[in-house]
DNA sequence: TTGCAATCTCTACAGCTGTAGAGTAAGCTT
DNA sequence: AAGCTTACTCTACAGCTGTAGAGATTGCAA
């Protein structure tokens, strides 16, 4: 079930998690719900919905003159589509150095870096 | 000196990392370091770094007729740019959530994991 | 049945990114 | 001086992404 890469442009990431959060839903929802963030007319947010089902990332059933959308891609795979492109470009590939990377920022407070201690430690038994 | 966010698209990323290993360097010298990999012609990759100095990742310096780049970001800073977007896009900028979908992902060894919480152990001190 | 409201379809466009050819300039070799 | 080599400049173009207006459809309310 590992399908290709999945990587989500910056608009995608927006349309994706309304989507997510809402599904099935119609276009006009979607574009409601991105009213704060995004300013989006509905034109454009159908547009980049359209697209996204001609990309595989959203599917569609029609539902006598509606048309319904839900997500084609799990949150977890996008997130580690994201997450894989960062560390190949980045890093390339390497997670390790990544996680290092992170670590010597000192992005992490205190708390967080015992959280993930703890959660190393549950992870490696 | 934390300046504004810096997000390479992938063919900059190609290019300044060829830059960090040969600067100062002229365009043709990049091109054939990346010969391998991208098959660019010089005229491309010329006109590439040429808009990456407009965009103030590369800066340039005329010696006689010959133009030597060299790059205007660190590595740190071009890795932080990508990492920050990856968890911004994906988990809503919180860094410890992506930490632990990476633990949880099985992608790391465990030796990796020991690794880690050595990293961590000594940074927590 | 007439019109309004909710949706959808079509078309368009500008800016960015990847990609590159053709032509110009200038120094070096013979 | 003529020609070769090296590097540079200019111009172009297609595909993707963000953005959206104008018009067509269709079901429901009055």
């Amino acid at each position: 079930m590992a399908r290709k890469k999945i990587e989500l442009t910056e608009g995608e990431w927006a349309i994706v998690k309304a989507v997510w959060q809402h599904q099935p839903c119609a276009a006009p929802a979607v574009q409601e719900a991105l009213q704060a963030k995004r300013n989006w007319s509905y034109s454009t947010v159908k547009t980049m919905m359209d697209r996204m089902v001609a990309k595989g990332l959203l599917k569609t059933e029609k539902i006598r003159n509606l048309i319904l959308y839900r997500s084609a891609v799990t949150k977890k795979q996008a997130q580690n589509g994201e997450i894989m492109r960062a560390v190949k470009r980045a890093f390339d590939g390497a997670l390790t150095p990544m996680m290092q990377f992170l670590l010597d920022s000192n992005k992490l407070s205190q708390k967080q870096l015992s959280e993930l201690e703890e959660m190393i430690k549950s992870k490696k038994k």
